[in-house]
DNA sequence: CTCAAAAGTTTCGAAATCGAAATGATTTAC
DNA sequence: GTAAATCATTTCGATTTCGAAACTTTTGAG
């Protein structure tokens, strides 16, 4: 089917962006907090531990560890909210920024290469 | 420009996927898991430690590791080169074609719901 | 004013991962 | 046939993450 090859495609997209990534030796992001980021850029709401909780169905000491890593890498920023000093709202950094347009840049690199160049017949076990 | 704008919309097609396998309560891989298992699915050479190694650029123990984790989630498997009793090949599972066949899913349904939604004016600080 | 609910963090012991160096097994070179 | 090289794993101590429960601070309801 057209449609399964489409789909390869997509996935063979997805390989060279983050194999390419790892080459690069970018940090090493689990799904959780790569999920995280890309929510806190891309999603215009004001993001708090509980919102980004709910977001991805995940407890709040898991959010607040994914914060403390992406704070410790600086690209994400936390600021007590002045409206209700229990929240805490996670904010953009410069540098989560450039990760991101830098990411980003893999993937339609990826994108380009790939126009044309995915075989079928593999996905399938041994 | 629009390549700016291709460019966010490649990048929250990614958000959505992530987001979504996330929620989905999908085990949660690291950057190098995630580029592992798809390199050795999508990928036609037969798969041994020290090649993963050199195409990821990282340590040889840090390829065993992973492959530790991926094959206790059976997405994975390990099997004594017949041809050179030193090397391992790392073959493909029932499972973990699956995996990949559900997370292509959800790619594909993020770039379908994604066709016109993107607004720009993300991705900058404050 | 008081007390329950809510937001986020901290703690707990267990488990996973890190890079670097050492180890065991096998192959290749000479 | 012996020594060097290669492949993968194991070990090391240090760091990180895990889920669950306890905890601190602040808010809001009565």
């Amino acid at each position: 089917m057209v449609k399964e090859f489409d789909e390869l495609k997509a996935l063979d997209i997805w390989r060279r962006a983050i194999v390419e990534s790892v080459r690069l030796d970018a940090p090493d992001l689990s799904a959780r907090q790569m999920s995280l980021l890309l929510s806190v850029y891309l999603t215009p709401a004001t993001h708090t531990v509980r919102g980004l909780a709910n977001l991805l169905k995940v407890s709040k000491p898991a959010i607040t560890r994914a914060v403390n890593r992406l704070t410790g890498l600086d690209m994400v920023r936390r600021k007590p909210d002045p409206d209700d000093k229990r929240s805490v709202l996670i904010q953009r950094t410069v540098r989560g920024s450039a990760f991101l347009r830098e990411f980003c840049n893999l993937i339609v690199t990826a994108a380009n290469e790939n126009l044309s160049s995915c075989h079928g017949a593999l996905l399938q076990r041994d």
